[in-house]
DNA sequence: ATCCGATGTTGAATAAAATCAACTTATATC
DNA sequence: GATATAAGTTGATTTTATTCAACATCGGAT
């Protein structure tokens, strides 16, 4: 079965196993607080559907549905710390070793990866 | 103006502000790797227009974008440890009060606020 | 074992996201 | 300042998520 759609590349692989156990870690957390799927969905203006979908790390349900599952359960200060820049080590090491910011063009010149 | 559309409920302001963030970081951490919002975009399979959205922190743009953006940029590990339940600690305050696990019904005891 | 409520599942309708083309804007590099 | 390229913008189109209803299932409590 080939690709029939131009969209939807499959997502990488550790993508969908990081959403996949982030859906399992809003449902744990969802459990312990003794909530259901309908409440959480209600604080966050969706239907029980889309909490089913994103605890299933469902890769195409929108990121405000994930955050706003972790925003319900108090726990979403830890999303806003992701790809700090303070913690970004590699970053770091690039930004300190060529000088400026912003890389507008600057086109081809070695790159084969991308 | 009014609510037009079922769906939407405007994300909670904290949702938003979380996604923003994040959508900044992302972008911080492209520009130090010198990439172009096209080069991402390939790498996750999606088109520039996906990616510029989640640097801008749209709400109703897939998980799997913004986690594909993490990837893309060897950035996901950090997002693998959200909501963790070893970290939850006020789940784990609940969950060691009561007793089991699963909470299937119990469905209306005292909780006023959902 | 029975009841009741939370969740899984399927299919259809609708709203919205993702894509693309063409154009504009801004910004590095020369 | 001129040039080349990344990125912003808009509108149209296609693909998709989201929602809902109805029913099945599963788990806990009585």
């Amino acid at each position: 079965m080939g690709n029939k759609s131009k969209r939807t590349a499959p997502p990488p692989a550790a993508v969908e196993e990081a959403l996949g156990r982030l859906g399992r870690n809003i449902r744990t957390a969802r459990l312990r607080r003794r909530l259901r799927m309908e409440d959480v969905a209600r604080r966050i203006g969706a239907s029980r559907f889309t909490v089913a979908d994103l605890e299933n790390g469902k890769p195409g349900t929108s990121a405000a549905a994930y955050f706003g599952a972790l925003w319900a359960l108090n726990l979403l200060d830890q999303a806003s710390e992701l790809a700090h820049p303070d913690l970004d080590r590699e970053g770091k090491v690039l930004e300190s070793a060529r000088s400026p910011r912003r890389a507008p063009h600057r086109r081809r010149l070695d790159n084969d990866f991308f």
